[in-house]
DNA sequence: TTGAAAGCGCTAACAG
DNA sequence: CTGTTAGCGCTTTCAA
């Protein structure tokens, strides 16, 4: 590979001569700039990243950490930061968490490994007691979960205000015997994350709409197709009615839907199914599926943003901000209104 | 952050040494690496990569890149190549293309420009005159697609018998006007894509098996779940009779299963679908959906073997390998033979 | 077993 | 408008 000596040499000016063309600085006569790139053409010279990185003490990309990248909703997430980063100039790389604590301190410990200039940190199990790492020297935003005592940059989505957005519709769409698959019953503050606010959201809307709300209409599950199936294995084993049934995740509710079916239930007939994430795919199965939509592009906007500003030293050290995205529930198929007849 | 010279300092050694234990070479006393892990601990010291690679000219990280990341079949892909690479060592970091040759081109560019060890490229749409960039200092390997004539690093699925498979299948379960949504008619050998290699196996297949295999029964499409409910219209519409349709990834056969519903078309009653990829929701929809499956682990496997041997040395700089990986028909309900009745 | 010196390729700061 | 110098943090080479 040239180097940018070598394009100096060839030009016959200095290495920072070809700088100043590289980077667009002014003062630079038209000239020497044609011969300087006339030079970088003939050699094929790129710059070094890496060189310049170590140089300039930035490296211009932003860490995406994911607990997977092959569920949807993540995958459509790290396209949009990746469309809404390069509006501010920045790179981004994507790295897997495994949905686990060590992955995602791995996800910290390696951001500050590769010199990325920020992460923005879709964090699952990160506790409370582990929040002063994310108020280090590196920009760090916390996406998605909502629940740290201490201070840090986060985007957050209210799950409470979803998961009673879907029970609440459940209800109104006819619906008595309410459960819900993929919540979780916090056992303290100390472990709040998404499946624990969705439940609380589920059973927060069911009691306001008079229905049962016993914890035990709520199972856990993955996050996935198989943990929907598992999910709803375990209830019918458990011999609960169900006509409503909530889903902490579109995943979760399209493998639920095809449990139901396996087991000779219909969806909307016979039992309605919400999911939550709107993913696209939920248009498109059979049928439809009504599922709670965050607004995901503005929480994105935000979360660029703020890790931007900070990465810019726009805000003060102790200057932390949180924004809480907005939810809506998008009505389909899964949840047609049964006919009273 | 505290730099090797700190911690040198600290312990009261040399530089050289704190990089003796921080890479565990030998030749340092038990007391001397102590001391020093002691004080790497004190200072919360961390290599600095950046200055590394630099030094070392190798990054330790392979670049990935898909053309969009939110498609199931590349989220999985992604997901296996990071565990496979993390066997030898090495990061992944993900590049989108946009399915765009200016992608494409922009991530051998880009891998340049980052030092990164290596390039492992699904390629859509480079065309055999790039095949020449594919064979620089920097080792590449293409995946997934089939066709250039210039001899590259490659890593492909036999997309020609997999479309083979698929009609052969549809023919064999009862259907005889069948159709493809997603393939393409290829304008000359330039551009051999995954669509055009998968409508050349549709059509041979159909010949072979001797239905009508006239090319308006094929219609491009995104390869999305768009694409697909736009095929079904446009087949519908052009008046084109369809009792089994293949399509050429599962997204678009998702697409396509809903808008034959939309249609009042039942599957796999009136109309037999086939899809491709095998992504895990294929078991999941309803109908659940039969694909076919390439040999996505033994495919990973092999590409990221190749570019770790290249990026070692272990092979001749003329010594270009291809590998083409098994296909599969996975069967399921989405093409349930029709009972004669 | 440990250390000193050199330099990877680039750019900030300043000098001309 | 252009050039010189120094140094980012690390590892390779060679010497002690």
């Amino acid at each position: 590979m040239a180097t940018m000596h070598d394009v100096a040499r060839r030009a016959g000016v200095s290495v920072m001569t070809v700088s100043n063309v590289i980077n667009e600085r002014p003062h630079v006569r038209a000239a020497t700039r044609e011969r300087v790139r006339a030079a970088i053409d003939e050699l094929g010279y790129a710059v070094n990243a890496t060189a310049r990185s170590l140089r300039q003490g930035r490296t211009g990309v932003i860490c995406l950490a994911v607990p997977e990248i092959d569920r949807p909703y993540f995958g459509i997430l790290a396209q949009l930061v990746i469309e809404r980063a390069a509006t501010d100039g920045f790179e981004v790389v994507i790295e897997q968490t495994g949905a686990a604590r060590a992955g995602e301190l791995g996800a910290l410990a390696h951001s500050r490994l590769r010199s990325y200039d920020g992460l923005i940190i879709n964090a699952v199990r990160l506790a409370g007691a582990d929040a002063a790492l994310l108020r280090s020297e590196l920009p760090v935003v916390v996406l998605g979960e909502r629940a740290y005592a201490e201070p840090v940059d986060r985007v957050a989505m209210d799950n409470v205000a979803g998961g009673a957005l879907a029970v609440r519709h459940l209800v109104d769409s006819g619906r008595r015997s309410v459960a819900m698959i993929g919540g979780r019953m916090s056992s303290g503050p100390a472990d709040i994350d998404a499946a624990t606010e969705r439940a609380r959201g589920f059973l927060a809307g069911a009691a306001e709409r008079g229905v049962d709300a016993d914890p035990r209409r709520i199972v856990e599950s993955d996050f996935s197709l198989e943990g929907g199936r598992d999910g709803v294995r375990r209830l019918l084993e458990a011999g609960i009615a169900v006509d409503g049934l909530f889903c902490a995740t579109d995943l979760i509710a399209i493998g639920a839907v095809r449990a139901l079916a396996d087991h000779g239930l219909r969806v909307p007939v016979d039992v309605g199914v919400v999911g939550f994430d709107d993913v696209p795919l939920a248009s498109f199965t059979t049928p439809s599926l009504t599922s709670v939509a965050p607004d995901r592009i503005g929480m994105v906007d935000a979360a660029v943003s703020m890790v931007v500003a900070r990465i810019r030293g726009e805000r003060a050290d102790a200057d932390y901000r949180e924004v809480v995205g907005a939810m809506a529930i998008i009505e389909r198929e899964s949840t047609a209104t049964i006919d009273p007849n």
